[in-house]
Order: structure tokens, then sequence, then C-alpha cells
DNA sequence: TGCATTTAATAACAAATGTTATCGCCAGAC
DNA sequence: GTCTGGCGATAACATTTGTTATTAAATGCA
């Protein structure tokens, strides 16, 4: 799992075995509620194999608003680093492999690695590149239709359709699963 | 202008005055347009006095998707940081008094306080804090209807509503100046 | 295999939102 | 002052999207 990153980081030996031996290898099954809303979240994921999705509770309704596949990592961002009750539900949606770090591992790694420039860039960079990330998924709400939202996902994220139920996309997507379901069906008639 | 923020720093007199001597003090009139789409951005403002907003065309429609007032800065963040042509149009709303600063001296104070650890983090955390408020902004328009959203708006951040033209709050907002016009004609009715 | 559960498609109707057009108000230009 | 253009409200109608209910197909599990 984390030979892949070995060289990329100009750490020596020791200190990546130290940072990886931090990791616990679990394996859920699908539908496995990770971390509940008002929850304190304290732990990194990162998934070997499988998929999540983060989700919260509107009154009632369950609304999904992100997805992530293998290599990425998960937590609830706001609850991890300010300590606030998380907002939001954490859950598998396939049976999945995970590698599980406790907060004060992350703390830690993290207080050291800011210490080195190239890591530190590298970390301040990948959190612009999140923001960035949620200023254009934020931007299609505001410029596109739902049909136009669904074309953007199939081209840029094809795994999410094919990978994840479609009443889970339906909410990601901020429509019904029967409008979805209309879109798909027009789309398909326009091809013919 | 300056001397609010002079002692939040750990920095001395020489260095501050090294900063704020960077700036340069402009004023212009309403509907200014201080950056166009396609141009790569090179300056930093920080408003004094006035407000902006930030837009894009959209196949010919003007859509807006941030305003900043006083004390705010602003520039196209993925233009500034990364040299990208600019996606969006940044102009003045109400004439407004700006300072400006180069890219090259912000990227050298960047360099620099990025040295002091303190600095850093509050660096650091900005982003964060960024990357936060858009995730917030964001799930409103999964979960909220229009009529929500501009309580939202109101209660929230209520000189938009105060200081800004209606249909800039209307495609803000991601609705029709007309239908903007109707939540606000039924919540007064609802409010009798 | 067969049964229960989950998932997706569709129809009929309701509600929300957009489009286009018109009117009136008001601030700024002259 | 008067005129003009920008702004906001409203109406009538069109389109999109949601709601509820039904059915069928797919999937997981005993």
């Amino acid at each position: 799992m984390f030979d892949q990153y070995k060289n990329r980081f100009p750490i020596d030996e020791k200190q990546w075995n130290d940072y990886i031996s931090c990791f616990q290898r679990i394996e859920v099954p699908a539908k496995t509620t990770l971390l509940k809303e008002g929850e304190i979240s304290k732990k990194l994921l990162l998934i070997e194999k499988g998929c999540i999705r983060v989700w919260f509770n509107n009154n009632g309704k369950d609304v999904t608003f992100q997805f992530f596949f293998e290599n990425n990592t998960v937590a609830s961002i706001e609850s991890f680093i300010k300590k606030f009750p998380s907002p939001v539900f954490i859950e598998t949606i396939e049976p999945s492999v995970l590698w599980r770090m406790h907060k004060k591992d992350v703390d830690r790694i993290m207080a050291e690695i800011k210490e080195i420039p190239v890591l530190r860039d590298l970390l301040i960079n990948s959190v612009f590149d999140r923001t960035f990330d949620y200023m254009k998924h934020f931007l299609s709400f505001i410029k596109d239709t739902p049909t136009q939202r669904y074309l953007n996902l199939l081209q840029e994220k094809p795994q999410i359709i094919r990978r994840i139920p479609q009443h889970y996309i339906a909410s990601y997507l901020g429509i019904t699963t029967v409008h979805l379901s209309r879109i798909k069906s027009k789309l398909a008639k326009e091809k013919k």
C-alpha cells in the first residue's frame, strides 16, 4: 500500500517506517458507519480498496456530498482539525480495506513535516487544491443545470457514475432520484 | 489603514514598514473592472472603502459568486497563485479606495513569513478557513431552498443585502431577479 | 433455489422556478 | 427642473423539478 509513495518524499528510511507504522489496517463490510454526526473525528482514513461517502442528515433527508475512492484520505476535516462535533456521517458504500491513523500521530507528523520546506509547501498546496476543488464544484451549482452537472460528472469523475448507487448520486447533484432518472432517459433518447 | 493590524504580528518596525510600503493606494469609481477574464492576476487588492464583486460570464449571463467589503483582500486566487488565466472578472460596485500590491512583493513577503512559525500557521489556517467557508456555502446549495439561502444571507451577511443591488444578489443565490423578488414579497406577507 | 431488500424506471400530478413583458420609482446627468 | 437609465415589483405563461405511488429488475442472503 505505501511503497508507491515511498520515494516521493525527502525523508529517511527510519522516519518513513515510523510514519507508516502509525497506520492500522482494517477491513469493513459495506454500509459501515465510520464516523457519526456529533462525534469528534479522531482518526484519519486512507482507502486501500472500496469507497466511502460523506453525508449528513438534513431534516430527515439523507444528503450525500462527497465520495472517496482508492488512495484518497478521508476525515470530517472541520471536526478533525478544529475538534468540532462532526456535522457529517462517514460510511462505506462497498466492502472496504482501510488504513487508520490516530489524530495524535497525524498531529505529530504534521508538526514534523512542517519543518521540511518541500513537504510544508506540499501540505499548503494540497489545502489550496482542495479549496479550488470546492470552488469548482460550488460554481457548477450556480451556473449549471442538473443535466449539465450530470454530464460534467460523467466526464470528470466517471467512476462515481460507475460505482455509486444512483440515489446517492442524485443527492450529490442536488436533485431527486426521479429527476436523475428522467435526465438519463432524456439523454438516452437524444443520443438515438 | 494599516495601523489597526500593526501589533498583531511578531515582526519588527523595519520589516513592517517594508511590507506596507509595497501597497499602493488607488481610488476608483463604481463599476470599474479591476481584472478581466483571461488575464493573469498579478496584483493583490485590499479594500479600504467600498465593495467589489467577482463574477464570470456564463454563456452571456452575468453570474456573481463573491462579494468583498472593507478590510477584505481580493484576487482571482487560482490565477494569482497558479498563474492561470483568470476565469473571472473583478469589478467595483461602489466607488472604492483600494490598496494594491504586486505579486512579486506578495511572493517575497509570503516566503519570508513562512519562516516565522506564528505567521506560517496563521497563513495555513487562513487557507483552511477559506476552504471551510466554501464548503459551507456549497452545502447550502445542496440542502437549502433559495428562500432558506436568502434568509441565511440576511442573518449571516446582512451587509450584502443592504449594500448590493438585488440582481447581483439573485445570481449569487443561484436564482433570477424575478424569483428573488417573489421570495421577498412572500416573506413580507408571512411576517404580517 | 427462493425470498427479502435494494435499486431504478415511469406515470400523474403538484409545486417551484424561469421567461418575457410591463410598469413605476428614483438617483444622477444635463 | 426634466430626462434618462438602472433598478425592482408584478403578472401571465412556460418549463423544470419535486412528490407520491407503482412496477420491475437486480442483488444479497438463508
